[in-house]
DNA sequence: AACCGACGCAACCGCTCGATC
DNA sequence: TGATCGAGCGGTTGCGTCGGT
């Protein structure tokens, strides 16, 4: 029996790899490890293709409209990461679910809440994704989104406030695909991934920066760490934390759309 | 320049599920 | 119907990089 090789892929490996899926396509990596002469596993292989060989692999920073996504589906499947990676094309199941744990958790950690706790959920609703997309509306100009979206998402980023015909689609869709949608949990949803495209040229600094900003704010929590008590819409600590704009008009303008979303399970 | 801790990402592990026999 | 195997998923780990001291 040979010896299974570990840890990071060589070059050399990837090129064996990568033409050897060339010539036999996916599928069956035991045999295909074999076959290719690879000395490693048939799910190392997979792995090493789906989330890095694959040509279609998207590379660089999670842009904003791709974070609305992750944050608006995760609210919806948890963590689903296969299931949200269908909808950011070019992304892995391996990379969103990365994010999550290092930006996401980061900010509920720095929040001392726990990263599924109402509190936390509440303030990725009601704060992180309007400021997301305050800025991706920002960033497009709003004539981008507003030509080819009709995902609640996008919607919202589009349409002129205050108001928010909120669409019901039959079916998601993913760029020109259809998706097969289960109607009681999907049928909202519809992924503006061409507009998505349109919006790509304006990737942001980053989680990082403007969200440390809008969320890493230790005055806020009480001394056990949570929100201060009462409504965290009504809390004087979160309304002061935030501009005039966006407290008249993105709560209100992203409120319809949360209210449309099907009930979190 | 050296050290060190935090961070991010690639890769692995354990488990489940479905297909096949 | 149970055993086996391949594929896929979510959680976890290990290591390279980078920034601060």
């Amino acid at each position: 029996m040979e010896e299974v090789r570990r840890g990071p892929w060589t070059t050399e490996e990837d090129l064996v790899l990568n033409k050897y899926v060339a010539q036999h396509g996916e599928g069956r990596w035991n045999a295909l490890a074999r076959c290719a002469g690879l000395k490693r596993t048939g799910k190392s292989c997979r792995l090493r293709w789906l989330n890095y060989l694959r040509p279609d692999v998207r590379r660089g920073n999670i842009t904003p409209e791709e974070q609305l996504l992750i944050l608006d589906l995760h609210s919806r499947w948890g963590n689903r990461w296969s299931k949200i990676a269908q909808y950011l094309p070019g992304r892995t199941d391996n990379e969103i679910k990365n994010y999550w744990r290092t930006r996401v958790q980061k900010h509920a950690n720095l929040l001392r809440c726990d990263v599924n706790s109402t509190t936390f959920k509440d303030a990725i609703r009601y704060v992180w994704m309007p400021r997301l997309l305050e800025r991706i509306r920002a960033a497009s100009g709003g004539a981008a989104f507003s030509a080819s979206c009709t995902s609640p998402v996008a919607a919202a980023a589009a349409d002129p406030l205050p108001s928010h015909p909120l669409k019901q689609p039959e079916q998601a869709t993913l760029g020109s695909e259809t998706v097969e949608s289960s109607p009681s949990e999907e049928a909202s949803l519809t992924i503006p991934f061409s507009c998505f495209a349109d919006c790509h040229s304006t990737t942001m600094q980053g989680w990082g920066g403007w969200a440390a900003d809008s969320l890493s704010l230790p005055a806020c929590c009480d001394e056990q760490g949570g929100w201060p008590a009462g409504d965290l819409l009504s809390s004087e600590s979160l309304w002061s934390m935030e501009d005039d704009w966006f407290m008249q008009h993105q709560i209100q303008s992203y409120q319809p759309y949360c209210s449309s979303l099907p009930p979190l399970k």
